[in-house]
Formats: C-alpha cells, structure tokens, sequence
DNA sequence: TTGTAAGCGTTATCAA
DNA sequence: TTGATAACGCTTACAA
C-alpha cells in the first residue's frame, strides 16, 4: 500500500491551494469551471481519494450506521433480514453511507453498544430491526439524541405517530388480506390462519387482515384459528390434528400463514395426511416456499430499506443530519405483494 | 449527544499531560502505577472514550475488517455464511476490531470496492467469503499489500501452500467421509452420493470424502453418485427417478449430500415415492435439516471465524499489522463434525 | 473566486 | 517516567 496522494498533493499538482480542492470536491459550483477541470484532472491523474478517517474527524461525522447482526434465529425467516441488510448496505453505498455490524445478546448489551459506538464517533445513526413491547432501546437512544429509524413499528406505549420515532414496516395485515382474498377466489370455503400466539405485534396484525377479509366477504374467522411458536416441526404437529379432523373446529381447505416456517409446517403435515389440495400460503417469500411452489406474501425489504434511508436522511439527503428538520410523518408503510404460486 | 471528553479534558482532571493519558490507554505499563490509576479514574469519572476517527487518523489503522455481503444466495445454505458473518463479528470486537460492509455484483465491482475501501483508509484488511479457480481479487489484494484471508481454500493456480495467501477452510471430505462411516455402521448398503457438477472445487472435495471411506470399506462408488445445481427442486427430480428405480444403477438406501438444500430435495423425493427408510445425510447443519430429522454435517463457522481472525491477527494480536512476520502455515482447516439425528 | 490560518482528537518523537 | 511539540488529512472560518 504506497502512500495515498492527499489534498496537498493535488493543489501542487493542479497549481491551486489545498482549500480550492475542497471546494471542487464538497462545493464544486463555488469554484469556476476552468479551475475545477485543472483540479479534477489532477484528482484523476493521481488517484487521489480522500481520507476518510481525516474527513470524519473534521467533519464530526462517521457517514456510518450501525446495524445489530441477531445470531442465526433458526428460522427459515432470517432471508428477510439478510435481504434487507443487503439492500441498506447498497443504498446507503449510493448514498455515501457505509454499514457498520455489532452483535449483542441482551437488550442492555446492545445499549453497550450504542454507547460505544456514538462515544467513539463510529457511527452516525443506527437501524434497529424488531422492536417489542417496552423496549427499552429506542428510550435511550431517544434520551441521548442518537438519531435512528427502526424496521417495525413501535408495538405499546410508544406513541406511533411520535414524530421522534422513525420506522419503516410492511403493512403485513394488507398481506395476510391479500393472501384470504386470493384464497376465496379461488373458490376456498374453510380458510384458517396459523399465526403465533398472542400477544404478538406482528402476529396479531397479520391475523387480523385474514380476519377483515373474511369479514369483508360475510364470513365468520371462528374457531379457525391456530397459534404455534414460528417453528416448523411445531407447525406440522398440530395442522396434524386440524387436519385430521380431530380438532373442534371445522377442517380447512385453505391456511394462511403468519411465515414461511409455519407454512412449510402446514404443507409438510398436509403431505403427511394424505392431503393434496389444501391450499398453503406462506409470509417471507422464501427460498423454501419457492421451492415447495406454495404462494407467500413478499415482504420487500429493498423497498424498506431504501424507506429506513428516506427516513434517516431525508428523501435525496446524503448524511444524517439531525439538524434538519424532518419533513412528511416519520414513518413508512411498505405494501407486500402476494406472490401466487399455484 | 453532548460534547464527548477528550484526552486533554482527561489529562486536566488528572493533572498530567494528554500524551500521560494516552499512554495509559496504550501503553499502560510505562506509566507508574499511582499515575495510571489517577488517570483511569478521571477516565471512568468523565466517561471518555477514544475517538475512533481521530485515533485512526494517527494511527493509519481502521481497526476494521470489510466483508462482503452477498445477494441474498436462494440457497438454504446461507445460513453458513450468516452464522460466520456473526460469529466474525462478535469476536472482532473482542479484539477491538470492527466489521463494515459492502456490496458488489461482480468481481470487476468488488476490486472497486476494494480500492474505495483501502484508499479512504477504511479498512485494514478483507475477509472474502468464497474464491473460485483464476480469482482476480486475491491477486488485486496481493499486488497492493492489502491484508486479507478467505474462507474457502485457493482452487487452482493459486499455490495452497503459498504463506502469502490466508486461508481458513473447512475440511468438506472429512465431513463426508465421517457421514458415509455412520451409514455404513448404520447396516447401509448402498450408499450414494448426491453433490454438485464437476469440476467445483468445494464439491469434488466432499465427493472424495464420501468415495474415500466407501473404498475403505472396500466397497465401490461406482454408479451411485448423482449431480445437479444447487437447487432443492432439481434434486428432488432427480432422485425421484433415482428411487422409482428408473436409472442404470442400483437404488440406494443412503444419500450422502453435499449441502442441506439437496438433502431436503432427496428427503422429499423419496417421501413422494413412499420410500420411508432412506438415510439421508446433509451438509451445514441449517434449521431445516434439523426441522425435518435430517443429519448433517454442521461446519462449525464459528470456528472458522475464529481461524480467520487467528490469521489476520495473529493468535493473541489486536490489530492487523502487516509488518508483523507470519508464523504458522498460514492457513486453518476446521473439522466438521457430523450432527446424527435419526 | 481563491488563499491563509486554525483546529478536529489522537499518538510518535524526543527532550526533560 | 512524564511532558512539549508536531504531525495525521481534512474542512470551516475568514481574509485577500
């Protein structure tokens, strides 16, 4: 690694002084065009970039945000985060803005972190990927005016339209509507919803779309609900019973699914019965529902995270500046899609 | 965020000079020990931390390490890589190193990222994730003296043994070998091997492994092994016909694969052909194998992790220093370990 | 429009 | 063992 040309450099080459390279390079319409080409040609024949540490040191700004790694949830759902850290990485690249990781076990643990991350200037925002009830986090982030945009909604006592808290989420009853729509078109009579159990932010969302829908058509969502951990071998065991008939409630021909994981669960116990025609709808959009050929409803967490970027910069801003007044509500909804498969 | 204390707030409340603190941040033991506990009290007293980019831009070190984030694979083999991108993390901040992301389509664009990386001094060194036969990364990385390590041996014309290159890799024929020995002490006869087309250096690794210890045993692979992509659709076709007896060669009552996504397809394959007795053994231990009682081989990335940083660090280092001379081969191989579920 | 001077917070060098 | 001084490379005043 040979030594890398700096400003001083260039201004020698281009016969200007080091504040006119500045200028050409964070206010180019201040300097004039025969000096700015001199400059720019300089930059190129050098390879000149500048420094970044130098930069945030004067600046007071890491052009950096922070995102917690979670350890490998064991669900098939995690695509959904990988998706969504691979899409923020790439924008924010765009947009001038890398993406630093961090890994924490306990809520406390990852308020270690905040700490050490905003006291050492390592980053300039965070982006926190789930929320729950109570959460303790955004409080301190909030008291310690770090700026950050959460991907979910604030479930609880944090008022959602607290313009202070930024979020971006996928309107997941919109999905699961969706999902109960397609399946009474196609004709379904009993049509279930295996979600989580309560209470769940996401999971209570997501099984009241299916409800609404059914609602909407004048028919009855009773007795055709199921609660499961998100776990597949979980899920099969008890659409076993449903299935089979063994249960109180009536025996469905159609299952919309709270993930994928429950989905797999419902398609593999459907298999196992001898069942053929059960209709299974899945929410991630996952290799494994793709694969198995079962719709699901697509979360698209590119569009989340180009949203997160909007909400933490502004719409065409390119730092993170909590200077600037925020414009708009402070929050996004993203609408998912149904991807139909069968 | 109120104005961080610097050193120079530090030193004044102890009543020494800045580099007295700084030194006791450094090099605790040139100080005397009555002067350093004074200064680690102001320390804890004031709060004050390092500032990361100042320290960096002395240093003209970042005390980071970049990997790359791939595209969401499709595969059900992410999780391998996620569980190593944590696990990286988590004991890259033990050491006080950090890990920054970013994206590149191609190899071309990645080399890019290399340059806007090391040049802006964000990065001290890269972990790559996968290398393939006439990679040109690695030789832009070892032309320009920027550190770096793999996970995934060189395949090719890159020298294994050349110290310059870091690798660390899991041992793929001993996992296979370890999982063909179980099926044969589990009274198997017919033992096959479902991987990958030839020529991929990972997958002829773990088909060695499997032909190995069938040999050993002195039995032959011949005409039990079968290739598609990655794919758990495409390995489903394929051991559909397989199974129904359809090919020249006999039919299994093993499948040793190598990765979970055709153990799942070769597990469903044989639950369409009502064969309920086939042993099928997969590759990275991922939450659907374990969901469907499959076994596999489970590659330990955290361990891998470890090694990586082993290497780019030395054992016990803190920082990634070039200068500092080599010992050891320069490379880790990792030994899976078979996980048995049935 | 361009140049000069100062300083961001840290550590390396060297003298005390 | 400690302290003064001088960078590291950049940008933000402000002056020319």
């Amino acid at each position: 690694m040979a030594r890398q040309p700096t400003v001083s450099d260039v201004a020698l080459a281009a016969g200007v002084s080091r504040q006119t390279v500045s200028n050409v390079l964070n206010a180019p319409d201040i300097v004039r065009t025969a000096t700015r080409e001199r400059v720019e040609r300089a930059i190129s024949d050098l390879g000149y970039r500048p420094h970044a540490s130098a930069r945030r040191l004067r600046t007071r700004r890491s052009s950096t945000i922070g995102i917690r790694l979670y350890p490998f949830a064991g669900g098939i759902s995690g695509a959904v985060l990988d998706r969504y850290v691979h899409a923020l990485t790439e924008n924010a690249a765009e947009r001038g803005m890398r993406i630093l990781l961090y890994t924490a076990r306990t809520p406390d643990e990852e308020i270690e972190q905040f700490r050490r991350l905003t006291d050492g200037a390592d980053v300039d925002a965070f982006v926190l990927t789930s929320t729950f009830h109570g959460d303790a986090r955004t409080g301190w982030l909030l008291e310690h005016d770090v700026p950050f945009a959460t991907f979910g909604r604030p479930w609880g006592d944090d008022d959602l339209g607290d313009p202070q808290h930024l979020w971006v989420d996928v309107d997941g009853a919109a999905g699961t509507a969706a999902a109960t729509k397609h399946a009474i078109a196609a004709g379904r009579r009993a049509i279930g919803f295996l979600g989580w159990p309560s209470p769940s932010g996401t999971g209570d969302d997501r099984a009241r779309g299916w409800a609404r829908a059914l609602r909407s058509h004048g028919r009855s969502p009773d007795g055709l609900r199921w609660a499961v951990e998100d776990d597949l071998t979980a899920a099969r065991a008890a659409m076993a019973g449903v299935l089979t008939g063994g249960g109180p409630g009536p025996v469905p021909d159609a299952v919309v699914c709270a993930s994928d994981s429950l989905a797999v669960g419902a398609h593999l116990a459907a298999m196992d019965a001898g069942v053929h025609d059960l209709l299974v709808i899945g929410f991630d959009n996952t290799p494994v529902s793709e694969a198995l050929g079962l719709s699901s409803v697509e979360q698209r967490p590119e569009d989340v995270a180009v949203g997160t970027l909007d909400l933490l910069m502004g719409a065409h801003g390119t730092a993170v500046d909590p200077s600037v007044p925020r414009t708009g509500t402070g929050h996004v909804l993203v609408e998912p899609r149904l991807i139909v498969r069968e």
